[in-house]
RNA sequence: GGAGAGAUGGCUGAGUGGUCGAAAGCGCUCCCCUGCUAAGGGAGUAUACUCCAAAAGGGUAUCGAGGGUUCGAAUCCCUCUCUCUCCGCCA
């Protein structure tokens, strides 16, 4: 959510970031402005009768304390104008408030200046790369290598939960478990506190971190009990802090946080499912960092950094893409999508997406800080993945085996894995 | 799951219908005094929105959340949420 202020003052910068986004219109800016209008004349005129209405209370008040009941009945029996009136305009005022609040909430974050304009994924800019992209014919897709070892079982997977949850299996068990001990211990050496979060949430704060409104079909839910299964740890890392106010001295706060993710994964199909390219339920660390707002643009550069030495680490080539305007999604100002090379489909696997919200998704929490003066403000919120398990698993299944058919253990894996090859 | 108790400002904790946004204490900030790592005195110290060009300054709302009664509610009524204690169950 943005904040109306701001909105009110920029309403041009906010209306071409809208269309860069790809929004058909900008019109509900204009909107948001005339019903925000409509609101603050409300709220005025509502403030100023509850203020009458205030005033004449406490001389009924003092008039009873005097024991002057007839005057008092008298007040009392004028005071009933201004009541149904109050009445009235909070009805008016509780619509209008609802339909501000709507279309605030259709309008996008405003892309950074640094962000390239474009329309889809074509658009989107290489930022760098790193490593050197292996080719070989020998090499087999990752489903392959890990179905003739059984490492992985989707037909089981599909027996006992459906498509997209497969098993892992023996030593591609213990190679995902020694990745997220590798991944946690990193980021914990960096400065990140270790959480261990909920993986359900409840609504408020699928809310807070923007899933909802919009984006509810992404995720599972738990009928009867109102949660939804967390698509990803940034919904209740994020909402760790919701609704509190975090001194200058604490600040700036880094998490990391280990957790399944489950994603629906609605319409999805073809070679971009095979194998684990996309499943319904997957491992990730997630990194989450609470900033000062003129921290935000370093802190977005140093976490991308950071996540591309997790793979200059496991010795994986990948590349960074740096978002367009129109691929980058509703929340952000900025993203950055770190893609592995998968040797054996040759083709790029996104295995970490690095965003700055600003203050987005903070405005939504009521996540503040106390500034240098010792006033509160919104601070901004940045995540990243550090890093998302699966595809990283199938680029070291291509990228680490062996023309005849076994796996090397990435050498900084190997004190987790007890062995350099299985 | 059953029974009971509770939810007040950064913290502790008063307040059961009337100048209560809320006593007091602690903490914190500033000032004064004090020649010494002590003590004393004074002032200040919630959040959001809104009015004002801005500052100063007004106004409104908020005592877990939502609704109700009333001229007036932290205080009464209803619903919900959460916390604690005891019992049950249990990795």
């Amino acid at each position: 959510m943005l904040d109306i202020t701001f909105i009110r003052s920029n309403r041009e910068i906010v209306k071409q970031g809208m269309l860069n986004k790809g929004e058909p219109t900008a019109d509900a800016v204009d909107e948001v402005i005339k019903k925000d209008e409509t609101w603050r004349q409300l709220v005025t005129e509502i403030g100023t009768l509850r203020a009458e209405s205030n005033s004449r209370a406490r001389e009924i008040g003092i008039l009873m304390g005097q024991g002057k009941k007839e005057e008092a009945q008298n007040l009392i029996r004028e005071t009933g104008e201004v009541k149904e009136k109050i009445k009235e305009l909070e009805k008016s005022l509780d619509v209008i408030q609802k339909e501000r609040d709507t279309l605030l909430y259709q309008i996008p974050n405003v892309p950074d200046e640094s962000v390239p304009v474009g329309k889809t994924d074509e658009d989107n800019v290489v930022f760098s790369a790193w490593g050197e992209p292996l080719q070989q014919e020998w090499r087999l897709p990752h489903w392959e290598l890990a179905s003739e070892k059984n490492w992985l079982d989707f037909e089981r997977g599909s027996k006992v939960a459906g498509a997209g949850f497969p098993f892992y299996v023996g030593a591609l068990a213990r190679l995902q478990r020694s990745l997220i001990n590798f991944f946690l211990n990193e980021a914990v050496l960096h400065g990140f506190t270790e959480i261990q979060p909920p993986y359900f949430v409840n609504e408020d704060s699928a809310r807070g971190t923007g899933q909802i409104p919009d984006k509810e079909d992404m995720m599972y839910t738990v009928p009867g009990d109102g949660f939804f299964a967390i698509p990803t740890a940034e919904v209740p890392v994020t909402n760790f802090h919701r609704d509190e106010i975090i001194e200058m001295k604490d600040m700036p706060v880094y998490y990391c946080a280990y957790t399944p993710c489950w994603r629906r994964e609605a319409g999805s199909y073809g070679a971009d499912v095979r194998g684990l390219n996309r499943l319904h339920q997957f491992d990730k660390v997630e990194l989450v960092k609470f900033v000062h707002p003129d921290e935000s643009d370093g802190e977005l550069e140093r976490l991308r950094e950071y996540a591309e030495s997790l793979l200059q680490k496991l010795d994986l080539p990948y590349r960074t893409l740096l978002m367009c305007t129109g691929d980058m999604g509703f929340t952000q100002t900025k993203k950055y999508d770190l893609e592995v090379w998968s040797p054996g489909q040759k083709r790029w696997l996104e295995v970490s997406s690095c965003s700055n919200f600003g203050s987005f998704q903070a405005r939504r929490m009521q996540l503040r800080f106390r500034n240098e003066k010792g006033k509160t403000e919104i601070l901004h919120t940045l995540n990243g993945s550090g890093l998302a398990l699966p595809r990283v698993v199938a680029s070291i299944l291509e990228t680490y085996q062996t023309e005849s058919g076994d796996l090397k253990i990435p050498e900084v894996l190997i004190p987790f894995m007890g062995t350099d090859r299985v």
